[in-house]
DNA sequence: ACAACCATGTAAGTAGTTACATGATTTA
DNA sequence: TAAATCATGTAACTACTTACATGGTTGT
């Protein structure tokens, strides 16, 4: 069988709350975005295969605009997504870009890739910012709650994945500068590795 | 412009050492396999698209078995190269379906997903032993060139991502049972968050 | 001659992205 | 009444995966 990942990252978001497909896609970006992302489009699309599998149901949104729908969960659906959550599945090797240009970089020499570590360093720290906030905003009470518990450790694993990422960036913009500095004089700096 | 970061996986590949496609296919997991996987049916289909860009050449193997080919970059492709690794892309968030199991788990109750954490906590294990290893033997020594630091940081992004999922693991498994231990009794142990 | 393995591929299907189309409601 | 925005979709494409096919070489 195959993953089937995001019908049933949508199947999840609707039975915290029933929602229409726009609805859906504002809210995935704000809280499975962290690991996941979904066009409307293809949200749409998994829509009609939760409702063509008996999974939702949908209704046309009462006292509502033009052709909304909203979608419902059936109990067919959380039997499937209790079934779909006990899987076992190996870590995949994440698909990272920049890994693939530093070694380019290695191969043919000086591209310009540092510039390219330093932007995102900065966009690491914005989204650590963010995330910091949301766990201000939402966790920092006792909540104490299986799903509270649960929630609050999806956050932290996004944070120890920007913190990852600003250690790293920082550790190569220095190397980098190293190198570059040791092709014209004054080798011998003290570099420590981490 | 598409990202296209296989076909310049590849070229990197390549560049490093002319191959035919099985044995590209078999150095590509232990080099770049840490950040980027790829069938040989892929790498297949790759290669000919680099041909037929002008940015690879390639000849039947010389005194080899059956219908062998060897690629091998033109100048062409290293200029692509170039030009390609300098681009800037923003970090995508990466996909990971432990989380969306986990979001899942805590929209509809225990569903096992511990016992899969744990079954992760021991391969990431593997992986970081791995890696270690590997920096033990081949960036130990005052080896120092540009080329030889940046694989090195490529590697060394590999070891903190292992390490920060292994951090990760232990403090989910903890939390977890002591949400599960809440249930019965014995509320108001000692949890401090990282 | 047969098994094991090296080497390259085709076909079909799943998943995700980009560009565009359409109509309905609200706001200026 | 025009612009903005809400809401749902289609079409075409790129990327990746799974299953299978085929022929050549080596070892027994």
């Amino acid at each position: 069988m195959p993953a089937m990942s995001l019908p049933h990252a949508l199947l999840t978001a609707l039975v915290e709350r029933s929602s229409s497909g726009l609805e859906l896609s504002a809210r995935f970006d704000k809280s499975i975005g962290l690991f996941w992302h979904a066009t409307h489009q293809q949200i749409y699309r998994e829509l009609a295969y939760l409702e063509q599998q008996g999974w939702v149901e949908s209704v046309a949104a009462p006292a509502a605009r033009g052709r909304k729908r909203v979608y419902r969960v059936l109990p067919a659906g959380r039997r499937e997504l209790r079934r779909w959550a006990g899987e076992a599945e190996d870590p995949k090797p994440s698909r990272n870009d920049l890994m693939l240009r530093m070694r380019a970089e290695a191969a043919v020499g000086k591209t310009g890739v540092g510039g390219d570590i330093e932007r995102r360093l900065k966009i690491h720290h914005e989204r650590l910012a963010q995330y910091r906030e949301i766990e201000r905003r939402d966790f920092s009470g006792p909540g104490r709650t299986r799903e509270n518990r649960i929630q609050h450790l999806i956050l932290l694993a996004g944070i120890m994945t920007q913190q990852m990422w600003i250690d790293w960036s920082e550790i190569a913009l220095q190397q980098l500068r190293e190198a570059d500095g040791e092709d014209s004089r004054d080798s011998g700096n003290g570099v420590d590795r981490p």
